[in-house]
DNA sequence: GTCTATACTCTGATAGAC
DNA sequence: GTCTATCAGAGTATAGAC
């Protein structure tokens, strides 16, 4: 139940609302099994209320996953530019991606499957999704090219990365949050990938030392 | 591509088929967005004759579920029965699963997300899925005893190595093939584990031996 | 085991009053 | 911006002939 704070969302706009809500349907019930009247049941008002704030069911998944990829990138273009050195790049990504994912309020398991990502609509969200693993991509050829990393295929870990962050959105509902999780999943990953392991708490010390 | 082979499916029942159509549309479109009349028009019969074969829409994801996890915890018990410590047993478990994701005909990435998990009827499958996550934290947890892992939460290392699996059933449609992905995904998760890693080569000679 | 026909519910989306 | 009313289509499942 960790991340997915409930409660204190008093503030929030109705706009808001039906994307949380929506969120989180989509995530137990999947994007078709959610029904526009089950999201404007959760949000308190009526199904066709829905169509004053979007357009489509549609532009609700789009919403979200566009918002979703926008921070990664933006997360990830400030690590690349606090430098480091790849180590040190990769540690503090994950270590924010793991933290973003299990505390946002937002449920985005669904998010990544098959039946959202795929929809014809969200050609754009997909550009998005391409820029964001090319940046990670980047950051392990980099790290392999230095000799920091072991040489294996960039796609396969930046593959294995997004499994682990996915890992992440769907361990912060419903199961036992795992203490320090992002610190966790970051040390295990960047260990994994280090030519030598002992550096491992150089590198933690050096990302801790350029903040979260 | 890899992994689903279209064509020589000639021989299939048509309950098979069924199973098999269903499983693909599933994990395109979730369960809830595959209704039983694509699910025939893929296997080419009318739509209530489905109902010769299952008594419902959830019998199917059932079935799927139950297949995929029986044949996981015999894998476990085989490679536990060969013994060869826990370094040795996890490498030959995860190059197991891993092949078995990318060979499968049968598309399971919907089969582990909440929509099909968390099915009313599906209280046996959930009672084998814990079979299967008990039986590898007892292998990790053997491991972090004997000083051959590093000692981390059993339960978060459980939940990467599910991470991984599900991300080779992902990667195993529609994504580019990784090279000999099966070796690389246990040999990174069985180095990352090992407290000496230099060890890994050790290990992989000794799992070779063991036989697939 | 497969078919046609059908019951009855739920779906996304629109029209138009307030 | 929210409501009631409504539409046309698609949903699961059953009955009964062959």
């Amino acid at each position: 139940m960790a991340g997915i704070s409930r409660g204190s969302e008093g503030t929030w706009s109705t706009r808001d609302l039906i994307l949380l809500e929506a969120s989180r349907l989509f995530a137990t019930r999947g994007f078709r099994g959610t029904s526009t009247r089950d999201i404007c049941a959760a949000v308190g008002i009526r199904q066709p209320s829905l169509y004053s704030h979007f357009a489509s069911k549609q532009s609700i998944a789009e919403e979200l996953l566009r918002r979703d990829l926008t921070l990664a990138i933006e997360a990830l273009e400030r690590v690349h530019r606090d430098g480091g050195g790849p180590a040190v790049e990769l540690y503090r990504y994950l270590r924010w991606e793991i933290t973003y994912d299990i505390e946002d309020p937002f449920d985005k398991r669904a998010l990544y499957n098959a039946e959202i990502l795929e929809l014809p609509e969200l050609d754009s969200c997909r550009n998005l999704l391409e820029t964001c693993s090319a940046q990670i991509e980047a950051v392990l050829r980099q790290g392999i090219a230095t000799g920091d990393f072991i040489d294996l295929d960039v796609v396969f870990l930046r593959r294995t990365i997004d499994a682990i962050s996915i890992e992440a959105m769907r361990g912060s509902v419903d199961q036992t949050p795992i203490v320090d999780q992002p610190d966790l999943a970051a040390t295990l990953v960047t260990r994994a990938l280090l030519r030598d392991t002992a550096r491992i708490d150089a590198v933690r010390r050096e990302a801790h030392a350029r903040g979260l």
